[in-house]
DNA sequence: CGCGAGTTTGAGGCTGTTCAAAGAGGGTGG
DNA sequence: CCACCCTCTTTGAACAGCCTCAAACTCGCG
């Protein structure tokens, strides 16, 4: 396996207090691999013997439930660690990452994520705001789930799609992946049905631009209204 | 302000891999506060210019929302750290921890985070763990939230609060501070009404015995039936 | 061109909310 | 020590939002 150059990585905020030499150090025990559209990278109860960075594409983690009902705990973006089970004294994965558009990742086996840690106190700090920030958008969502209706829901998702994965296209902006209304369904907890509803009441009027497995959000001030609840 | 002796926290997972000397060293800039029922350590909002250790009590974390509705983020459970905002890049407070039951915490400076963590990897280690549950604590809620319906949640809330806050009594488990109808709706999205429709229910199913701001649980499996959704 | 996956739309029903009001527990002050 | 009051709780009734079930439609790929 080649070496994976550091340019490759430099720029993540991740690694921005690194020495070239650590950052070298770090990227002799990493592999990269391709991940194509739908495939996983690995699946949900597997062993967690490994931990990766996103480098490019776009992949959502979906839990399945004992009952088999699927949902989507949050999508990995370039850039983003995921699959740090051992970081949280787990042993095997608690979700699947499937890719919803062609990714990249850099994968490490987990035995050098401790030492990683105890060597590079920078590395720990900022691993700690990751997974800091990912808490506070964690509780974000249950605080959204708890007291807003569907409605303001989707609406708070499609907005954080446009900024986590928006790309301004010609009358508007748009998700830079394959999302489906069973997607966003799963990330707001609710049907497709009701999704559709919503999106086609949307498209009358004029927020947004649907289509199979794409999104394109035309008037992102109207969303953010509906999504704060100043409604009607 | 007198020290705080080390004996009581060295049985805390949290610090059980530092010496004596690095314990001491981190108590020197310490301060033991006491909080009174009902009382908060902080309000949301307010500049984080502290971080904290449950030492004896417990704690409730709530957020308001901009239109007034009230969730609970969570429980503070002795030895839990809370309020290092600093950590995850925030320079204000997210949540308002109220006292459930007379309470005891400690308290440093967020000045003194970025130093410990960096100088003592094993701490960085144990809060990264600290927080990585507590990740995994708000995605299985998210889930939860989205795929349950009331009943299993307020089930699944009544089973958590007896593992973390249980104390056996007699005819069954106490749960060890008070603790409203309006609590438990806050914790699982609903509203008291309902709440109180259901503990009424299970108590004349003989699973709880209620009361004002009490709850005391008889039989742990018969809720974990109805928690798993075999129900009837 | 046909098939399958994704989407749209309708109708009906159920769960849980909202609104309303009355009932109990416990602390406090007289 | 008792009465009162405040807060928490219980319960009912009506309504509504969303889900479930069902069926048709359409886009894009093989």
């Amino acid at each position: 396996m080649a070496d994976i150059d550091r340019s490759l990585v430099r720029a993540l905020p991740l690694f921005n207090k690194l020495s070239d030499a650590e950052l070298d150090r770090l990227l002799a025990s990493a592999t990269m691999r391709r991940v194509g559209m739908g495939e996983a990278v690995f699946e949900q109860g597997q062993k967690a013997d490994r931990f990766f960075l996103l480098l490019h594409g776009r992949l959502k983690v979906t839990q399945v439930t004992a009952d088999g009902q699927q949902i989507i705990v949050r999508m990995v973006h370039p850039g983003d660690i995921f699959g740090f089970a051992k970081a949280l004294q787990r042993d095997d994965y608690p979700g699947t990452p499937t890719a919803s558009a062609e990714s990249v990742v850099i994968c490490w086996p987990t035995e050098v994520w401790g030492l990683f840690v105890e060597q590079n106190p920078h590395l720990a700090v900022n691993a700690m705001q990751t997974i800091g920030q990912r808490l506070q958008e964690a509780h974000t969502r249950i605080r959204e789930m708890a007291t807003e209706e569907v409605e303001r829901r989707v609406a708070h998702a499609v907005l954080r799609l446009v900024e986590q994965a928006g790309k301004t296209e010609g009358t508007g902006i748009r998700i830079d992946f394959q999302i489906s209304r069973q997607d966003i369904a799963e990330m707001t907890g609710t049907t497709l049905h009701t999704v559709s509803r919503i999106l086609s009441a949307w498209e009358a009027k004029g927020l947004v631009e649907g289509g199979r497995q794409k999104l394109l959000v035309r008037d992102t001030a109207g969303l953010q209204i509906l999504a704060e609840g100043q409604a009607d």
